[in-house]
DNA sequence: AACCTACTTTGACGCAGATCAAGAAGAGGC
DNA sequence: GCCTCTTCTTGATCTGCGTCAAAGTAGGTT
């Protein structure tokens, strides 16, 4: 159940999507080269469960494409995402034996890993990686912060603007066209997992996302897909005016 | 209004209090030497702000003693409490200019601030600095996703609950006496700031507190003095089982 | 084409917590 | 002592979202 469909995929540093903004982006080559001696691929399905809360974790990871969910559960069964892993994305805490958290695939997903003891030990003598990770993490923690205030302060609505906000800007990153105008994306959660980031239930993001479709905020093609007409209009909705324009 | 109230005091970092959990935790002598030519102590009174979101930053700090809070606020008004800073903790973020949240002292308050330019330069000097800094950073990550199922998945009485055991906690590895039996401490918070950082008003907030009075778990003297009979039983109410006792 | 399974939408209803409102309890200050 | 200001408590009522239930949709399998 846990790692059946796993495979190994090979690739080259010099090729690497996420080369210049994963947590080996400011190497050097010789550095390059010391993290590759103890490097190797994963490969998971959408669906699949790539670490257990509790699990003896032997490796970090970067996310090199896909997407993946960092969630806590309860006793009671009650789950709230903590992160989304998007390509680039680090996993897993250097100094640690064990996952604090469960890590889900929501798509098919590629890890780029490294052992853990030899990652330790490179990253004591390498500066340049021990000075990304510590940006990365302060990165998460702005992330997780303006999270704790979609969680506690936000209604359904703005919640869920919120969401969409977020992918649709990292996702005009990555794609890089039309910033100006219309964004277009695919949802890359079920209702559920959108609920578990929310802090909602599924129905009630099924009913915020109609409503507004309904009202015009955005536009639905098939469940997945969407269509932000306006960008401006969503971050207002999302609570997070942002002032509009600056100046002018 | 803003620092008018500030003051000077001087202290040595041998007779720190906070000398090896803060950030310069793994410094050695000459390090902390380093560290010592571009400090200085700042002392605020409870209620002043210490900084403004979006004001310049020119230093970064940390808490000697006392409390403070992180919160950011929306356009109109709703606020979320992102963080409790207690003593040890570090404020502010290299390679930033300016501040990402209010920071408010809630107790008086005592901090040891570095000039920001020369510590970033130490930083990329002196791995221990650098190193206990992600440390504590990933600590502070772990903290917030923590918070994030608080707020996203607990009821009003669950949020009371794990307030309190999160304060008992720091509380008992503070003053590291009776953690055997019985709790006791002083509630750094008002009712307000308690439903600023629980995703609640106020109200609920004073409204839970009587309930778990009346209840047992907790014992009150006067408003803000708590006392906790049964640890086991507040860390069942908050919801974090933990299944009491391991073994046996 | 028929069927299955996973995902999604929509409706009806109830409740936890928000909102509105009024006091009570301290803590200074004079 | 009395007055004021802040903080806290408690009550009455309202409402947004959760819960329970049922039906719709798309993809995959046989």
């Amino acid at each position: 159940m846990q790692a059946n469909a796993m495979s190994t995929v090979e690739q080259d540093c010099g090729t690497c999507p996420i080369r210049h903004r994963a947590v080996c982006a400011r190497c050097e080559d010789d550095e390059l080269q010391a993290l590759g001696q103890i490097k190797y691929y994963r490969k998971f399905e959408a669906g699949q469960r790539v670490v257990w809360s509790g699990d003896h974790m032997d490796f970090v990871a970067s996310v090199v494409s896909g997407v993946a969910t960092l969630t806590q559960t309860m006793e009671d069964g009650r789950t709230q995402m903590v992160g989304l892993l998007l390509p680039s994305d680090f996993v897993g805490r250097p100094g640690r034996a064990t996952a604090a958290y469960d890590v889900v695939a929501t798509t098919d997903l590629v890890m780029c890993c490294f052992r853990k003891a030899p990652f330790e030990g490179l990253m004591t003598r390498t500066p340049h990686i021990a000075q990304r990770l510590l940006q990365m993490t302060l990165d998460e923690l702005d992330a997780a912060r303006e999270w704790m205030l979609v969680l506690g302060r936000k209604s359904a609505r703005e919640k869920i603007a919120s969401l969409l906000s977020i992918i649709a800007r990292r996702d005009a990153s990555l794609h890089l066209g039309a910033i100006e105008g219309v964004l277009e994306f695919d949802l890359p959660l079920t209702r559920e997992a959108m609920a578990d980031y929310l802090g909602l239930t599924l129905e009630t993001v099924s009913r915020q996302i109609s409503a507004l479709k309904r009202d015009g905020v955005i536009e639905l093609t098939g469940k997945r897909h969407v269509r932000i007409p306006d960008m401006d209009r969503l971050m207002q909705e999302a609570g997070d005016d942002s002032d509009g324009g600056m100046l002018v």
